[in-house]
DNA sequence: GCCACTTATGCCGATGACCGAACAATGGAT
DNA sequence: ATCCATTGTTCGGTCATCGGCATAAGTGGC
């Protein structure tokens, strides 16, 4: 038996933040069940609880079943009086999800939007649809906890500021989580986009795989990078920027000036414009894929194509990262048929046998809403933060 | 003022192993130094203090200059009573670090010693090496605290097993740390040769530097990766594996079957190979560099067509992982102005600037003991570790 | 239906980690 | 010589946590 209150030993004594991120993450539903996994007294963990009702952050819900005992009383998320929101903004549409704590969506909206209109016009309306939503959905705008954006391009993450983004004039370091801090009080965390959809894939669709590789193929191509569980962001905050990598033997020319690129060569954008100099009607992303689905003969093979040079591309990160999971999402995922079959032929040609030998190459698992949910996963995350229940707690 | 002993306000409280670690950084050296970072109460220190001399950890030298008031006692890890062992295997040579756990190489011993003699062989010299480091450090076999081996091939880290190591016949799933604890009864921590040098590199270069990839070009081409300060390993502990990403444009056939690979390209045993076939004497790697030290055009020209081919590649790794610091290391270092000028090169016009404003492309700082060194530091930080500290102070 | 048994939670005194204040030590400043 | 600034130690008080016991609330056998 270990001495009692020795935090040297395998030290018990867990925070009340600790103990409803347990509750939270749905693994543990009744004191005892606490109790057993922190290794904390009983007595111990029913205060801590007593601390998070007091709170009105967890609920006592009705009995559980007995198993030849007294029936536990079953905790839970009080998500009647937590929400947040996550914020999709994309070069051409605002999709906002209202969310509760527990990660149940509430409700999404979705609307044409451009980002071009400006931070201001872009967040006023983020804001009317967030108070929409949650007048929808009966909810009070005080039960609102934090909000998570995902945005189209780079951002200074520590600050929430847009760093000169190329699809977003006039963002340029723009304090996106001020606005939202005036309007609502709460906390506003900004990502890229391709890390929330990367985050939320890898917690609602692959809770058991600690290194992701999101790759995102639209107009552009992009990456998320899980890595042990947590976002990759990098130095300036703009990993995962594998638009521009060179693939081998093709010479397309691109935007930035090089020729090569994946995103010249792969990029929704790109075979749009090659179907277009076949004389094909296509004007984006979302035509190829019409294309390929009514079976056109030129765009299944220009999108088999296409996945083969991600995955050349790909082979090389899988080398160098050596994930567990690869998810491809995207508009172009909707084809995921022929594109998956480009990856994974390129991918198992290239790479090492020990870095595939357990490795998945999967399409998107989560829908439209990937990227909203993902930013609310990012706010529930720093909602539910030990640090922020034991401020809240404390004080 | 902050209500006493409230583990859910700024918590104070720190564990012995932590204040351990504080004070082998370096960053404090007194108890009033301790007190006033940790928040801990002065009496608090002394405790935790007192119980680290008491097992011998630390040691309080002399007094400290006075500062106007009375002078402190400086504290300073017992790095007489305790030694770690970093050692470095090559494919033909071994070398052994003998260092304190303050990270002061004590003596180092090297000579050529093929890994292709199997494990029990290797591993036996390895141990009379270690045996006749100590006796010449005048320090006793039980002060020897942990081992840190550089391998080179790839290692599942948990276990400290070599997983289907090319070039080392005979170590697949051979348990190195076993056969360590059953000689010196302590714990070897094994990894692969450039994650150590990677780890070396970042402690002792570039300690401010969090995201630093370690590119090592000898006889073939492995890089190290360290993220948010840690090693990253990745899912099967094979990432870095950068010697057979496609390098654009290029055919070279490669050992692995496929052509164009970096190694293929830029590695030495091939830059040497293609040397040989314009009529010159080179048979390996270095004689690659003395051939350029000499002023050899072809070698020179050919050791900055290399370094372009490593930037080219590099160039989207440093995309996709947007580090902020790049060192170039390994045998082929030795020249690396020729080596870094195509780097930079090649990175420079390929990357991000986003992703390159701030980067740092460098040669190694540390020199030959690089891996024997990085094998030591990752024996110290697990002797040093919060969780082992305070086992031993608890037990 | 009653009773033994099992499991869950609440209550309470005991324990000890940690704190803060007072005190001792020690050298510089005046 | 005296005062001051700073460091470290001692000691009593507080509070978080523990373990044990009482209570609650079911199941299953008889």
């Amino acid at each position: 038996m270990s001495s009692p209150s020795d935090r040297n030993s395998a030290a018990a004594s867990h925070s009340p933040g600790e103990v409803l991120a347990l509750i939270g993450s749905g693994a543990v539903t009744t004191r005892a069940d606490i109790a057993r996994v922190t290794k904390m007294a009983r007595s111990t963990v029913s205060q801590r609880v007593d601390a998070l009702i007091a709170h009105g952050l967890v609920d006592e819900d009705a009995d559980g079943g007995s198993t030849g005992g007294r029936p536990p009383r079953r905790l839970a998320l009080r998500t009647r009086e937590h929400a947040v929101a996550g914020v999709d903004l994309g070069a051409s549409h605002c999709r906002v999800a209202l969310m509760d704590i527990g990660g149940t969506t509430l409700a999404a909206h979705e609307e044409p939007l451009s980002i071009g209109d400006g931070p201001d016009s872009v967040l006023r309306h983020v804001e009317r649809t967030v108070r929409a939503l949650l007048k929808e959905t009966q909810r009070e705008p005080g039960t609102l906890r934090s909000i998570g954006v995902g945005v189209p391009g780079p951002v200074e993450f520590s600050t929430g500021r847009p760093v000169d983004p190329p699809i977003m004039p006039g963002w340029h370091q723009y304090p996106i989580p001020e606005f939202f801090a005036s309007r609502f009080g709460v906390r506003a965390l900004v990502d890229n986009d391709v890390n929330v959809m990367a985050l939320g894939e890898q917690r609602r669709a692959f809770p058991d795989c600690r290194y992701l590789l999101y790759i995102k193929v639209g107009t552009g191509i992009g990456c998320g990078i899980v890595a042990d569980g947590r976002l990759h962001r990098g130095a300036q905050g703009c990993a995962g920027d594998i638009g521009h990598i060179r693939v081998a033997d093709l010479d397309d020319p691109c935007r930035c000036g090089n020729a090569g690129c994946l995103e010249a060569v792969a990029g929704g954008a790109s075979l749009a414009a090659k179907l277009v100099g076949l004389g094909l009607d296509a004007a984006s992303g979302s035509d190829v894929v019409r294309l390929v689905q009514s079976g056109n003969r030129d765009a299944v093979r220009m999108v088999r194509e296409a996945g083969r040079a991600v995955g050349e591309v790909l082979a090389g990160l899988v080398n160098f990262f050596n994930p567990d999971t690869v998810v491809m999402g995207g508009a172009l995922a909707a084809v995921h048929d022929q594109l998956l079959a480009g990856v994974r032929e390129a991918v198992y040609r290239r790479s090492h046998p020990l870095a595939t030998q357990l490795l998945r190459i999967e399409p998107s698992r989560t829908g439209e809403n990937a990227a909203a949910v993902g930013a609310g996963i990012l706010a529930i995350e720093h909602a539910l933060s030990p640090e922020q229940v034991n401020r809240l707690v404390a004080g």
